[in-house]
DNA sequence: TGTACATCAGTGAACGCGCGTTCACTGATGTAC
DNA sequence: TGTACATCAGTGAACGCGCGTTCACTGATGTAC
């Protein structure tokens, strides 16, 4: 997928090259979870990396550059989001296990990249296309996987047909991505993570198939 | 509520005074809507209101100053919110008529304040207190009186004890600001506005009362 | 194994732009008599 | 009604900071023979 690694003037990079570069965006990384990312500069990156700013614009045109790296590969791995979903029936208990495994798994990958999530979502409400479409791609995966579950139980019968499938599953997946995005604010709001959890997947329950679980 | 407007230097302000600042503030406004708002400069928004830099000192600290205010005001009218909750029985079809009026409320509050609002939503996501407070006071009150519904429904028997009020409502609120931020994502996917909003509700209903609504 | 040369990698220091902010000043409005 | 003075309001122009970015250079690593 990632062809070779290039500096800025066209050069390719050997080992040693790989190796800052990689440092680089382990950085920034690392300073995005601290600090909000407008205050992230330059030459601070590049300090924290041990090198100089001259050495960061080798490899990057600028921090959103390296940001927008950062926020691909994370994109990439979000693809993953609905394996968990997968052949899974609906119907009965297993419906209930699904809509479980699938919170689970949308809040443990959020939590996991708290960070770079944090400027993904800023950069798209902001307007900037490229940010945008990185956060389509992650959450595409789910809607659309559950728009089909969706319609498929509609055409089964066990769904009224006049829900429609793309809102219902659009609406929940950006429910998913708010509360995900706001698991702190829950917890400093009195409601803990263990009645979060089988809340968001009562909803999610409701809401795919419309009724409450089997458990 | 709002004392006597003073100048950054401690004057107070006359008629000619308010009228600039209130003009400052309206520029400021508007551009928040067709710009980035880091990209809203103090030359910018006095140039835009005809008058000098120099003069928008006069009234803010800086734009960010200017921008809590709106910012202020538009929570202050986001109060009224709730009221369309207050007394509402959630049982039969008025529940159903409840959770419509609800999400149009929401949506409509949304769409008419979607710029300052998405600054807020952007000041808060970067940690800023003044912001998220701001967020607060918006979400809480309609948090709050849902929280209180569903206890209610759950004191007289009607839902599962098992449910946590708080963490199903501050999902629902959460859902419907979610959604409400990114309306033009959901049209650009091919969802209408015309089955989106009902789709909510039905969302709300399931959630708060546990059962398919009565049309 | 040693030497010479090519290329890779990294950098200190400075340049310069953009913008926030302020200063010293002019003009407008209000008021007292 | 007119005049003088106080205060309100507004501003052009410049200062200066912070930072993104680049340049000309040094040092490290690899390779050919």
């Amino acid at each position: 997928m990632t062809g070779q690694v290039r500096t800025v003037d066209g050069r390719v990079a050997g080992r040693r090259g790989q190796a800052t570069r990689q440092k680089l965006l382990d950085c920034l990384s690392e300073m995005l979870s601290s600090s909000p990312y407008r205050d992230v500069k330059v030459i601070d990156v590049a300090r924290k990396a041990g090198t100089s700013p001259a050495t960061f614009y080798q490899y990057f045109p600028d921090v959103e550059g390296a940001v927008l790296e950062i926020a691909e590969q994370m994109a990439a791995d979000g693809a993953g989001l609905t394996d968990v979903l997968a052949n899974r029936s609906w119907v009965g208990k297993s419906g209930w296990q699904a809509a479980q495994d699938l919170v689970d798994g949308f809040l443990d990958f959020w939590r996991r990249n708290e960070a770079i999530l944090r400027v993904v979502d800023l950069g798209a409400a902001e307007g900037d296309k490229r940010f945008y479409k990185i956060r389509m791609k992650i959450l595409n995966s789910v809607t659309n996987s559950l728009t089909d579950t969706v319609k498929e139980l509609q055409s089964k019968g066990k769904v009224d047909k006049e829900v429609s499938a793309a809102a219902m599953a659009g609406s929940l997946v950006a429910m998913l991505a708010a509360v995900a995005s706001h698991q702190k604010g829950f917890q400093t709001w009195g409601v803990k993570q263990a009645e979060l959890k089988p809340n968001l997947a009562l909803l999610v329950h409701l809401g795919i198939t419309g009724r409450k679980p089997t458990k």
